[in-house]
DNA sequence: GCCCTCTATGTAAACGATTACATTTTAGGG
DNA sequence: CCCTAAAATGTAATCGTTTACATAGAGGGC
C-alpha cells in the first residue's frame, strides 16, 4: 500500500510538504502543489485514516447502535443518517445491539477510538441504564427515554400523534375504540398508548383494559390481536394499531372474517409507511418523518462532536401528521 | 482518554506486559494478569482501535456499499451481514453510494485504511467499471455482474425463480401473461425478465413487447403499470411483477378497478417480503432468503480477508423458492 | 550591504498500540 | 551452590500521519 512517504520520495519532497498540499494547510508554491497532486493521483495514494485519526484524534465516523428493527423504519432512518453524515464528510459505523444494558455497553466500548460520537436507539424501557453510557464521547438518544437532562435526545411525538388519531375516531362517533399496543417495554409503544387513553378521556370515554390488546409491532401480532378483538361481544367499532405493520395484519384478519372496513370496523395505524396507501382500504395513519428523524439525530450528534461534547443538552421531538385515508 | 501507558503506570508494569495480558499473547504470571485486568477495568481502558489497526494493519471492519434500496430488502440484508460480522468480531461501515462509477470509486477510496474488505452492491448494469475496483483489498460483489472471474460474487437465482413462477402461471392455463419489469438497468430486474421470457417460450408462448411494462420496484410504479395493462384489449390474464412492492401496487390498482384477483387476473410477485401473506388476496411470490444473502456475502468476504485476497474466486448464487398463495 | 520579514520547505516529535529482541528472575538438576 | 533453560518482564522500533519548530532563500527598505 502506498504511503505518504512513497509519494514524498517520488516527488522529491518531504512528507510535510505532501501533507500540506493534500490538506491545503500551510503555504506551498503553486508548482509544488501541482506536482504533488499529480504524483499522488498517479500512485493512487489514499491517506490511511487510522494513522490520521491517531494523531488528530478524530475519526470522521459516527457510530449507530440500533435494536432489531422492522424493515421500513430501519432503512429510512439509516438513509437520513447516512445522507446527513456524508454531507458533513462522516462515515457511519452501524451495529445492531442486543437491547440489554450489557449488550449496549459492550457495543459502545467496542466503538471507542473508532467513532467520534454515537447515536443510540434503544426503545426498551428496561434499559434505564442508558445513563451510564460513557459520556466522554457525544451521544444522542433516539426514541428512548432518559431520566435527566445530561444527554441529547430525539423522539417522535408519539403521544400527540396517537391522541390526534384517536380523537379523529371519536369524532366519527366511535365509542368502543380498541388499541393494539406494542410491547409494554417499548417507549414508543407506551407513549402511543398514553395518547390513546388521553384522547378517550377527552372524548368522555373511559378506557377499558379489555379493549387494549398486546401486540409486538409485527403483522402477525396485529393479525392475532384483531382476531381476539373480533371474538369480543360487543365488538369494538374501531381499532387503533400502534404501528402500520400491526394495522396491516389486523386488516388481513378482518377481511378473512368478512368484516367490512371501515363500515363495520374502522382501522388506523401509526408510522404511515409507503405501503399504507396501497392497502385495502387505504390505511389512515399517523405520518412519521422517519428519514428526517435520522437526519436530525445526526445533526444533533455532529453539534455535540464539534463542541467536544461541551454544549447545552437538547431534547427534541419530531412532529407527526394525521393522514386520513379510507380505513376510518 | 486513558491509554495503555496510563494502565501500565498505574499497575507498575510496562506497556508490553499490559498488551500481552489484554491480548492473551505471550506468557504472563497469573498474578500480574489479575492485577492488570483489574486496573484496566477500573480505569475503563479501551484500546484505541486506530492505533491498533495502524500497527497490525487490520481494522476488524468491513465496508458495505449499497445503492438506494427499498425497505425490507435493505434492512434484512444488513441484518444478515451484521450478525455474521459480529460473530466474527467485525464491525460494519455502511455507506449508501451513488451507483455511478465515480461515486463508487470515491466511496471505496474513502474506505481505505478503514476496512479490511468491502461488500459492493451495485445492481446497476451501467457500472461495468466495477472491475476497476482496487483489488488490493478483498471485494465481494452482491447482486451485480462482473465480466471476468477476478472477483467474488454472490447473486440471487433470479432467472430460475422467475421462470418457475411464470411456468406455474402457464400451468394454470394462462396464455396472456404480463410482466411488470424493474428498471432496465438493474441486474436483478434483467435476469427476472429473462426467466419470464424463458418460461413463456418453454410454454409455447411467444413473448410480446406490449405485455412487458416498465416499473421501478416501487408500489407506485406497480400501480401505474397495472393501470396501463388494464387499459389493454384484450387484457392479460396474469401479471408477474418483478418484485413484491410492485405486485402490491398492482393489487391496489386492480382492486380499485373492480378486477377480481385471481379470478379475473392472477398476480404474482418476487421477494416474498413478510407482508406478502397479509395482502388481499395473499400474494404468491418467489421467496428470497435476503438475510442469508447478506450473511453469505460477509462469509465470502471474510474468507477473502483471512486469505489476504489470495484465494480462488467464487461465484455463488442463493436459491429461491416458489411460494404459492391465493393470488394465482 | 545589512537586517528583517515572508514564503517555501525540511526535520523530527508526537499519537497509542504491537512485538521482536533484550534482560531479568525463577526453578530445577547436577 | 552453580549453571542453564524457561518464564516473566522490559526496551524500543514500528505503523502512517500531522504539525510545531527549524532552516533557507528571496525580496525590500534603509
Amino acid at each position: 500500500m502506498v504511503t505518504i512517504k512513497d509519494v514524498a520520495r517520488e516527488a522529491n519532497m518531504s512528507v510535510a510538504t505532501v501533507s500540506r498540499v493534500l490538506n491545503g494547510s500551510g503555504p506551498v508554491s503553486e508548482e509544488t502543489g501541482r506536482l504533488i497532486r499529480e504524483v499522488a493521483g498517479r500512485m493512487r495514494y489514499v491517506p490511511h485514516s487510522g494513522a490520521r485519526s491517531l494523531i488528530t484524534s478524530k475519526t470522521q465516523t459516527l457510530g449507530v447502535l440500533l435494536p432489531d428493527l422492522y424493515g421500513e423504519f430501519f432503512s429510512e432512518v439509516i438513509r437520513g443518517m447516512d445522507d446527513t453524515a456524508q454531507r458533513h464528510g462522516f462515515h457511519l459505523l452501524i451495529s445492531r445491539s442486543y437491547a440489554d444494558k450489557h449488550g449496549i455497553e459492550t457495543a459502545v466500548r467496542a466503538m471507542r477510538g473508532r467513532v467520534d460520537g454515537v447515536v443510540l436507539m434503544s426503545p426498551d424501557l428496561d434499559a434505564e441504564s442508558l445513563l451510564d453510557v460513557p459520556s466522554t464521547i457525544p451521544v444522542v438518544l433516539l426514541c428512548s427515554v432518559s431520566r435527566g437532562n445530561e444527554i441529547d435526545s430525539l423522539t417522535i411525538q408519539n403521544c400527540r400523534g396517537a391522541r390526534e388519531m384517536v380523537t379523529h375516531l371519536v369524532s366519527l362517533g366511535h365509542k368502543r375504540i380498541a388499541i393494539i399496543k406494542g410491547s409494554a417495554r417499548n417507549y414508543d409503544a407506551a407513549e402511543r398508548l398514553r395518547g390513546y387513553r388521553m384522547a378517550l378521556r377527552e372524548g368522555g370515554i373511559t378506557p377499558e383494559a379489555t379493549l387494549e390488546r398486546e401486540g409486538d409491532f409485527t403483522e402477525a401480532g396485529g393479525y392475532n390481536a384483531a382476531l381476539a378483538l373480533l371474538a369480543m361481544n360487543p365488538r369494538p367499532t374501531a381499532i387503533f394499531a400502534a404501528n402500520d405493520s400491526m394495522a396491516i395484519g389486523a386488516l388481513s384478519a378482518l377481511r378473512e372474517s368478512g368484516v367490512q372496513v371501515p363500515e363495520d370496523i374502522a382501522v388506523a395505524g401509526f408510522d404511515d409507511i409507503p405501503l399504507a396507501r396501497f392497502m385495502d382500504p387505504p390505511l389512515s395513519s399517523v405520518h412519521v418523518p422517519i428519514c428526517e428523524l435520522g437526519a436530525r439525530a445526526v445533526e444533533l450528534l455532529l453539534h455535540g462532536v464539534t463542541h467536544k461534547n461541551d454544549h447545552p443538552r437538547r431534547r427534541e421531538r419530531v412532529s407527526t401528521e394525521l393522514v386520513i385515508r379510507r380505513s376510518t
